[in-house]
DNA sequence: CAGTATCCTCATTGATACTG
DNA sequence: CAGTATCAATGAGGATACTG
């Protein structure tokens, strides 16, 4: 470590190569993305632009996530501040979640890739190679 | 099964309902959707809208993706039409890939959604909860 | 209703070594 | 160079039961 030069300009570079480069294993930035396109976080994203929803109305809508998936991942999303978490203190618990500005932004971008396949779906299906044995 | 009757019409709507919609469990469009946000998969796709690109040049700009995994990768996404294999005939061996006009398509898509995590990372991070311990 | 806790399985991933 | 093959480890995910 002592022979290795500690140039400033070197370290500042690397920083901002850092910052926002998803490419960068080390990148925070990567992480995120991680969390966005998560199996149920696309899902969940995708589903929230449409509004406001409880927790059993996501489990219904989003066929075959279990409980604890989406429990998971509602509090990894809003971990990242995608979304928001709303729990009315009634009985029996009544809980809304919905997306943050952030949350809209990124939700606005998945929908358009989600919208794209699931509009060229017959393309793609077309195109697929046969995947015997 | 003989108790329930077999309306056309219900036919029609299901498979409708069936065919592009990712929230539906069995509908084919959700596995398109899973191997362009695989955890590798979105950044192959990021790192091609730049062009064509070598395997050994994806291994050394997409930090901490194994062999395995950049080749199981890449099949994934050939195997759907998104990217396209080009092997030359020669030795050493030289393959490159590319994306189709499917490919084009979802990668714009995928790179909007990672340029702007990349842009608003800041903004993130520091909406971020702490996970202590 | 909206979860959490626990246990368990198997798919994804990684390290290593080898090949056309 | 561009992979495949093999084995080992991690963790994502599911089933079930329980709780405020």
């Amino acid at each position: 470590m002592k022979n290795n030069e500690n140039v400033p300009e070197i370290d500042s570079l690397l920083d901002k190569y850092k910052r926002g480069n998803v490419l960068v294993k080390e990148c925070p930035s990567r992480r995120v993305l991680q969390s966005v396109t998560s199996r149920w976080g696309v899902l969940v994203l995708f589903r929230l632009r449409k509004g406001t929803h409880r927790f059993s109305e996501l489990r219904r809508q989003i066929t075959g996530v279990s409980e604890k998936m989406l429990s998971q991942t509602l509090q990894v999303l809003e971990n990242n501040g995608f979304v928001l978490r709303i729990a009315h203190p009634v009985i029996p618990p009544h809980v809304e979640y919905q997306l943050t500005p952030n949350g809209q932004e990124v939700a606005m971008r998945v929908e358009e890739l989600v919208v794209w396949i699931e509009l060229n779906l017959e393309s793609i299906l077309s195109d697929q190679k046969e995947l015997n044995d």
